[in-house]
RNA sequence: CGGGACGUAGCUCAGCCCGGUAGAGCACUUGCUUUGGGAGCAAGACGUCGCAGGUUCAAAUCCUGUCGUCCCGACCA
């Protein structure tokens, strides 16, 4: 490719509407452009980069047994209907109806789609395992798209789905997934790492996501370098917090006393109350899938919602309004408690480190009112004994005992062990052995590639610009004359090189544009191809070109040598992004 | 959905408070010079000031509405 015939509008300046690096550069290095809030047109490099992305998730893919289908984006609600999910998600579907009214729904993922396929078409266990994947457009319908491809309204991702006949089978199924992800992101050149995700209203303790650590991530990764436990925030459990919960017996029966404006656990906690916040009891009102709950954690101890999702088995969660507070127990928030006129139908759900609390406080379910001396297992009606906090930083890992550490990271994949959830609702259903009737057992598993490719520029990235891992580059040689006037030194010996290098099997492209060298240089560097060979009057009457790696030093190289050094040095780094091949 | 900010040339922005008919830098076109890190000089082209109403002799500027974009929040009672 000769850069003068090709697509590449750089920009000097940042775009205003892009906040992260990331979406910095692809909009900077001429990657993408913004049609809308959430919607983006990939130009020619970031249309290659995408390729190449998709061929290294469509190799391992392939490599790990999975069969490649491809399945409509636009769906009938019916079958949404028949999972729960036209429901669950209806947050995110995308609706519209044709011009007969009919209505449709565009998909944000396709296990209703595949189930419907499979209850069609697996009749036997002899059929399976088999695992379908696609890579294709998505669409949700994000209450807020962020960070340019980063969380779209329409996006790439690779879905896979598989089918088996035992529990067994399945299990083996998600290890061979496991197995490409991790195959997959290194060929990217990106260090990313399983952590224990969520399983919500499913259930089951088989599911991971793949994580980068960025600063920009929206998920919080909870991690211990000793035991290499890591866990999504949502999942992840301690020893329990630093200071215990009080648990000494004082006989003393729960009293209540005036706290006039004190709505707040921090403000019990000042004087002149001066309760510490890990003996206090904060009572929240959720409003569980349309019905009211209680919620009771420790005064220092924060509610994870997700946590919650999961023990209720809810499919929508919210903090009551005031108003549904009041009608709920009597008294708005700030004096909730549950130790008194709680409606019998409210199920009250009690974290597990307020298991044996004694000498607690909290509120007295009436305005302006607490009550201390309050003994949980004596005082309180609880339902559920459930772990519903949010682990922090510094508590102590369940296994060492060493600290854990939070930080924040990009979720670009995702394996789930599904079980029979959908294949009972679509009846996806096969002949055993025996002759009995099973629903298939299933798992899903996805990887977002267009955030994938986003996620390796957040983290391969200099001031200058990208530094692509030559597996996903746009083009792995960039040759660099400094002169472009046809019969120059440095023209011939582009064009020589050029002839050589693509004969070689090595992507190329000649920057043959009349531009001063500072352009060629920056330009280059800003999208980030991994080898630039720099072709100057000067060092070529030295019987030398420059071999310079992205974000590396140049290095000098004669003449004569430079095609093979420059073939080696990308067939290295192709080795070294992809050993299994090498 | 709540809050905040912003919509002026392809891009980054100024002008708005205090109304008088639109600017800078970069990019683009042409010419000359320059040629190892986003060149210099000269000339040129580029705008329904997001859109719709309203106020006014006069609106980018003031008022109302609307659309769009970005940020924060949507557990901490």
């Amino acid at each position: 490719m000769r850069w003068s015939q090709a697509f590449i509008p750089t920009l000097k300046e940042v775009p205003s509407d892009a906040e992260i690096v990331s979406h910095q550069l692809l909009l900077r290095a001429g990657l993408i452009r913004k049609l809308a809030g959430g919607l983006y047109t990939f130009l020619p490099m970031g249309v290659r980069v995408l390729r190449k992305v998709e061929a290294i998730v469509r190799e391992e893919m392939n490599r790990a047994g999975a069969q490649e289908v491809l399945m409509p984006a636009l769906q009938p609600p019916e079958i949404w209907q028949a999972s729960g999910r036209y429901e669950t998600a209806r947050d995110v579907l995308f609706k519209l109806k044709d011009s007969a009214q009919r209505e449709w729904v565009l998909s944000p993922t396709a296990e209703e789609v595949i189930t419907t396929l499979a209850a069609a078409e697996l009749n036997s266990y002899r059929q399976m395992p088999v695992n379908f994947y696609q890579i294709s457009v998505k669409f949700r319908d994000e209450i807020r798209p962020r960070f340019g491809l980063m969380r779209a309204k329409e996006f790439y991702m690779k879905d896979a789905y598989s089918f088996d006949a035992t529990d067994e089978g399945a299990m083996a199924s998600y290890r061979r997934m496991f197995d490409a992800y991790g195959r997959i992101f290194a060929r990217c050149g990106l260090q990313a790492f399983p952590v224990e995700a969520d399983t919500g209203v499913i259930g089951g303790n088989h599911s991971h996501e793949f994580m980068v650590p960025a600063d920009t991530g929206e998920n919080d990764v909870v991690y211990c370098e000793t035991s290499g436990y890591a866990a999504n925030i949502e999942k992840a459990a301690s020893r329990g917090p630093e200071v215990p919960t009080p648990k000494d017996r004082t006989g003393e029966a729960p009293e209540t006393f005036a706290t006039p404006g004190v709505v707040t656990i921090d403000s019990l906690a000042a004087a002149p109350y001066s309760v510490p916040a890990h003996g206090q009891i904060k009572t929240l009102v959720y409003i569980v899938d349309s019905k009211p709950v209680l919620i009771l954690l420790r005064g220092d101890d924060l509610l994870n919602e997700a946590k919650l999702m999961a023990r209720t088995g809810a499919t929508h969660a919210r903090p009551a309004t005031p108003e549904e507070c009041v009608q709920t127990l009597g008294a708005r928030p700030g004096s909730l408690g549950a130790v008194a006129r709680i409606p019998q139908d409210v199920p009250v759900y009690a974290d597990e480190q307020l298991r044996g609390a004694r000498g607690m406080t909290t509120g007295a379910n009436e305005d302006g009112f607490h009550l201390r001396h309050v003994e949980i297992e004596r005082d309180i009606r609880v339902s559920h004994w459930v772990d519903l906090r949010t682990v922090r930083a510094g508590e102590a890992d369940i296994a060492t005992g060493q600290p854990l550490k939070i930080r924040r990271a990009i979720e670009v994949g995702h394996v789930f062990k599904l079980g029979t959830k959908y294949s009972e609702k679509l009846n996806a259903t096969f002949l055993g052995e025996t002759g009995q009737r099973h629903p298939c057992v299933m798992g899903c598993y996805g990887i977002g590639v267009t955030r994938t490719l986003q996620a390796i520029i957040e983290q391969c990235h200099d001031k200058d610009g990208i530094v692509w891992p030559t597996s996903v580059a746009p083009f792995e040689v960039c040759l660099t004359p400094l002169t472009v006037t046809p019969g120059s030194a440095p023209r011939e010996l582009a064009d020589r090189l050029y002839a050589d290098l693509t004969a070689a099997g090595i992507e190329v492209i000649l920057d043959d544009r009349d531009e001063r060298p500072g352009v060629k240089f920056k330009d280059s560097e800003l999208v980030g191809f991994p080898l630039r060979l720099n072709l100057g009057e000067k060092s070529l009457a030295k019987g030398e070109v420059e071999l310079k790696p992205r974000g590396r030093n140049v290095e000098m190289v004669p003449i004569a040598e430079a095609a093979a050094r420059a073939i080696a040095w990308v067939q290295a780094e192709r080795a070294r992004l992809n050993p299994a091949k090498a």
